[in-house]
DNA sequence: TTCCAGGCGTATC
DNA sequence: GATACGCATGGA
């Protein structure tokens, strides 16, 4: 990976990320973004560990990192080694999938921690993208930064009561209660295939199928995960009434991710 | 006031 | 296995 050094910052070139497209698609909760002399500035976390983010065209520029932080924690987060380029070729043969891609070129699946992925999609069911920011960022408050499911034990319904979380706070319990008994174990889940991993994860109360999908591929990088949720429905109903496009077999998830971010843009 | 939001658990057939 | 319904909260 090339790079150059500039005071405090590390900026290298990159081709096929937009910070506000991949930040802002409905995969992460807590970035937002921020005035600045650049284009795009963006302040939030991976896990407790925080991040400014600028970018001018196609030059991104990592605020106060090292380069061990980049190398070994931002580069896996933005997914800088895949090559997007190759994907979108191949999807661009279906219609849809080419305007989607069209409109929003710099989508790319981030390599979110699993944990924070497994809590936050508990959260994101029946809700909308505002109030699920909300709840995640009064859990930060409480734990300092958005904590390990270990840092959990000691929670219960009082604990979590300033989450405003309805009745997802129970769905939390379970998974807290399961992951520290050892029942779910979130790293066994690496070496799972989709349907395993999927089958594991339901096992916790609050996650169905469309929130498994969502942690596989958000948090596992499982980039044949498709999650079908009320929007990515009415894609399947409209645009692929006779099932999906060969042409994304490998790689659903990246190109569900293009198609929710463009019809919930555009509509259908 | 009613409807909806990156769904899921439960009951019922 | 399919379908209907309730669910906490808050914004439109």
């Amino acid at each position: 990976m090339e790079y150059f050094i500039k005071g405090n910052d590390i900026i290298l070139k990159r081709e096929d990320l937009d910070l506000r497209q991949t930040l802002d698609c409905g995969q992460a909760f807590r970035w937002e973004e921020i005035p600045s002399a650049y284009e795009q500035t963006f302040t939030g976390y991976r896990g407790k560990m925080p991040l400014t983010v600028s970018q001018d065209h196609d030059r991104i520029i990592f605020h106060d990192t090292s380069e061990d932080d980049l190398r070994d924690i931002w580069a896996g987060y933005f997914d800088l080694e895949t090559d997007y380029s190759a994907l979108k070729e191949r999807f661009s043969e279906d219609e849809h999938l080419k305007r989607a891609i069209e409109f929003a070129p710099g989508i790319r699946i981030l390599r979110q921690l699993p944990e924070e992925t497994l809590i936050s999609f508990i959260i994101s069911q029946n809700n909308n993208i505002p109030r699920i920011k909300g709840i995640i960022n009064r859990l930060c408050e409480i734990y300092g930064g958005f904590p390990e499911i270990s840092e959990m034990g000691e929670s219960d319904e009082d604990t979590l009561s300033p989450l405003r979380a309805g009745f997802r706070t129970k769905y939390l319990l379970d998974c807290v209660q399961k992951v520290n008994s050892g029942e779910v174990s979130t790293d066994s889940i690496y070496d799972m295939s989709l349907e395993e991993g999927s089958e594991y994860l339901k096992q916790i109360k609050g996650v169905g199928e469309k929130v498994a999908k969502c942690v596989l591929l958000f948090g596992y990088h499982k980039m044949d995960a498709y999650p079908i949720d009320v929007w990515i429905k009415r894609v399947n109903e409209q645009y692929y009434p006779h099932g999906l496009p060969g042409c994304i077999k490998g790689f659903e998830g990246a190109a569900q991710q293009y198609l929710f971010y463009y019809i919930r843009s555009n509509g259908v």
